[in-house]
DNA sequence: TTAGCTTTGTTTGCGTACAAACAGATTGCC
DNA sequence: GGCAATCTGTTTGTACGCAAACAAAGCTAA
């Protein structure tokens, strides 16, 4: 007799402690406040834009949405509030009027350039209950299924 | 020469796609967009929140939160939407005039037993990727850091 | 016994996240 | 050249997720 049929019910049996999706969500809520803790100043999608227009140079906001895994009404909002900050610049591409072309301001590239250091902390200290080996294993394997 | 100081910066070297939090939230993307295919009619909070009623029986809103990992905000929202579908009940406590108990109807616990099957199959697709040790690997990592 | 602390639940505000529908611009192809 | 398909960006609506502030109820210790 199987332990669903002892509990009386022909259900599948389902842990949810077990299930990708919780843990992930858990993991995903651990990191967030590590990084509100260590970075108050901006959310990590921002600074994942910030992140992009350093290494990149000049996107567009489609471009940039692909970049960082939002989508267009995602980046929108987040572009939005980096330009209302003044930590972001949009112009208008003179080949594409379709096109808004986006990069880092002045202040934008002072503020990633400072927090740089902190952001790599933040994933250290989010994998800090790994030991090194273990730490490449959760990214690699994390990229697999991304 | 560091190739920090080639680039004509001190700043760090940040990579953001070796960071724990960008690859958590593609991770989560791929796992969200399985679930919406595999179970259109329920979101993972409101599944979570119907899988905890069925493990454990009624349970205060409060409680119902921390055994779902949401806060008070969250969680009243969730719950709120499934009373809305008649798919969770809710009655006061005599014992303790704050608290307000939750439990499954029966539709509720109809609909989790239907779904309880698909649910599992999306965690089998979302570690697809992954080698049956990996799989086992990457949920015993995460939680590490959960 | 009662003042003070804690617990439970609610509300508001902000920031993702995504689907769907839309407008305007560009491109491909006949 | 012109039409259809595609691309870019915007808007609306729904659903988390969390901080902060609040009210009501319960608990505790002097």
């Amino acid at each position: 007799m199987t332990t669903a049929e002892k509990l009386g019910k022909t259900a599948t049996l389902y842990r949810l402690d077990a299930q990708i999706g919780y843990v992930l969500r858990r993991a995903t809520q651990r990191h967030l406040a590590i990084f509100a803790e260590q970075i108050p100043e901006l959310t990590p999608p921002q600074f994942a834009v910030l992140a992009r227009l350093q290494e990149l140079g000049p996107l567009s906001q489609n471009r940039l949405g692909r970049e960082t895994a939002m989508d267009a009404a995602t980046v929108k909002g987040v572009v939005d509030r980096l330009l209302s900050r003044g930590l972001v610049l949009a112009k208008a591409d003179p080949q594409d009027r379709r096109r808004l072309i986006l990069d880092l301001s002045v202040e934008g590239r002072a503020l990633f350039d400072m927090l740089a250091r902190s952001a790599l902390a933040i994933t250290a200290e989010t994998l800090s209950p790994l030991a090194p080996e273990e730490r490449r294993q959760l990214l690699r394997l994390l990229e697999k299924i991304a």
